[in-house]
DNA sequence: TCTGTATATGCCTTGACAGGAATATGCGGA
DNA sequence: TCCGCATATTCCTGTCAAGGCATATACAGA
């Protein structure tokens, strides 16, 4: 069986590779064939296919047969699941915010104090 | 010069090690030292510096020296990034669940049309 | 059925990276 | 100053993934 965050590794590495990130940013403004994509990226088509095929074992894509080509489009579910999970770290940013916050407001009233406690 | 993505790469390439990922969604609670880790994450304790060295060159976590021990905070900087980037992708869900929403309705009028043009 | 176009797959080489084990470094206390 | 603890670095090895190139597959049209 497999951990639960597989799938979010799997998506995270899929997306470290640059010329798959631009592929999915590409896809982003609609479906394409793969040659398309080739030229527009400037990469070699058995590369893109392979790109591709990854992509598509990530579930960021999916493909429809169209005679001979492929039209290949973005699913956008995995990124759903990355925004799921950063849901729970968005409490740290406004936390973080308001810290920063708390420093400016101590530097204007020139007060002066002893460092707190961390909770 | 850099890719301007290239942040969101290193980024991606951190979080897509396992090992990592788990030492982040640790340190989401809050600070903690190298050995804790380790120990928490069943982890060597060179693996575990080894991989905080490469979360912290992608500025996801930041040191503090504690006496003869440092102390790791997640730094949340980089998944503000990422929240950002996709951003642009949130649109694309909610078209899908229109679309979706679309079929649904059509099945249930038991309407039959005819394939429509992509726009 | 033969051909050409579009795409997928296989093989090879190379580079990056993770874990393991040994060792180096930094710092506080005696 | 010497020792010990906490952490960082180094070296080694195995694995895996990406690009380049050649080739296989699939399908439409003549």
């Amino acid at each position: 069986m497999e951990n639960i965050w597989s799938v979010m590794y799997a998506t995270f590495a899929a997306l470290a590779e640059p010329n798959r990130f631009r592929i999915v940013e590409l896809l982003r403004a609609g479906a394409r064939p793969v040659n398309d994509i080739g030229v527009e990226l400037d990469l070699a088509q058995p590369q893109v296919s392979k790109h591709l095929r990854v992509l598509k074992e990530v579930g960021l894509v999916e493909v429809e047969a169209r005679a001979q080509q492929r039209l290949y489009a973005l699913d956008p579910a995995p990124l759903q699941e990355l925004d799921r999970w950063l849901e729970k770290y968005r409490a740290l940013w406004v936390e973080r915010f308001e810290q920063l916050d708390e420093v400016i407001n101590a530097a204007h009233t020139q007060e002066k104090r002893r460092g707190r406690k961390k909770r």
